[in-house]
DNA sequence: GATATTTATTCAAGTTCTTGGATATTTCCG
DNA sequence: CGGAAATATCCAAGAACTTGAATAAATATC
């Protein structure tokens, strides 16, 4: 009877958090607390705070960005200093980088959750990114911006 | 002050135990306990026992062997009802499958560790595994007849 | 620069995890 | 079949983790 609450874990938590804020458009943790009391997750924004840590996620401007965390890759955090310039044109982005670093960058554009990319391709100092739409596109392009104009702050500091 | 003895947490021993485990040639508990303490990280039998069992090693006649943990493929356990014949020249070994499996055997052999195989080419029936040299051959057809031959006894039940 | 908003941290309690010793169970071999 | 060897499991104690409430710190807004 009543609400079906699932004690729920805290990895099942982490990856409803992600899906959450690229599905919606999240920005702040007593946002995203919500949304998860929303899928019947009820949990304190300082539980939020850790969560974000942990995983890794972004804030640029007023929203969340989830990168998978990989070890292994270049982060979100590499675009500032790797872009040189950014153009949309209707369902693409054009995206110039510093020279051998093409690749990197369509790297991390692959990865981040959230994003309508359809694909990317690199080559040595350019990135062609396909988005689902125009608007997809669009969205990109603002973001790459955002990341580049804003000095990238992460959301947390993690242990 | 004498030995330093870091407390070492519980990956950093498991990861230990994969290492030990493809250099020597281990094939009890007590044996990779004693390998653990030789590097400076002493466990009971018990504790091995669990760490094999969470890894998914398997014990192959008399010999440990480590698959690296990946759920989204397939396990060493299915080269028995794949593996249809296995042939080795020199430094190679050829391997005829059921049809349609050999991608499927390459891939688990590419990730057991221990073996000194320096590639493999999969076409659909067939895989072609190149030893470092003769002796590694030998042991690579050696290991997959056992593990044929042995009804892939999985050295633990995990949780 | 003062206030409001957002995020991080401290603290304490409850829970889960980890591990060795002891022991049960299974496997091996003659 | 009957030990002996090897492995798994039970139990208890201690360590580590998780989390919310409260609060501090940082950031944004006027």
């Amino acid at each position: 009877m009543g609400a079906t609450r699932a004690p729920v874990d805290k990895t099942t938590r982490q990856d409803l958090i992600l899906r959450l804020i690229s599905e919606r458009d999240l920005g702040t943790q007593q946002g995203v607390a919500e949304a998860l009391a929303d899928e019947g997750v009820e949990v304190a924004q300082a539980t939020v705070s850790r969560d974000l840590a942990e995983l890794g996620v972004l804030k640029v401007g007023s929203r969340y960005l989830a990168l998978p965390h990989d070890p292994g890759s270049a982060g979100i955090e590499v675009l500032p200093s790797f872009v040189l310039g950014i153009v949309q044109a209707q369902n693409q982005v054009v995206i110039h980088t510093r020279d051998g670093t093409a690749g990197a960058v369509s790297s991390v554009l692959d990865r981040v959750r959230g994003l309508r990319i359809l694909g990317t391709i690199a080559g040595q100092d350019t990135v062609l990114a396909i988005a689902q739409n125009d608007e997809a596109a669009e969205e990109v392009a603002g973001l790459i911006a955002d990341v580049c104009r804003a000095k990238t702050r992460p959301a947390g500091n993690v242990e």
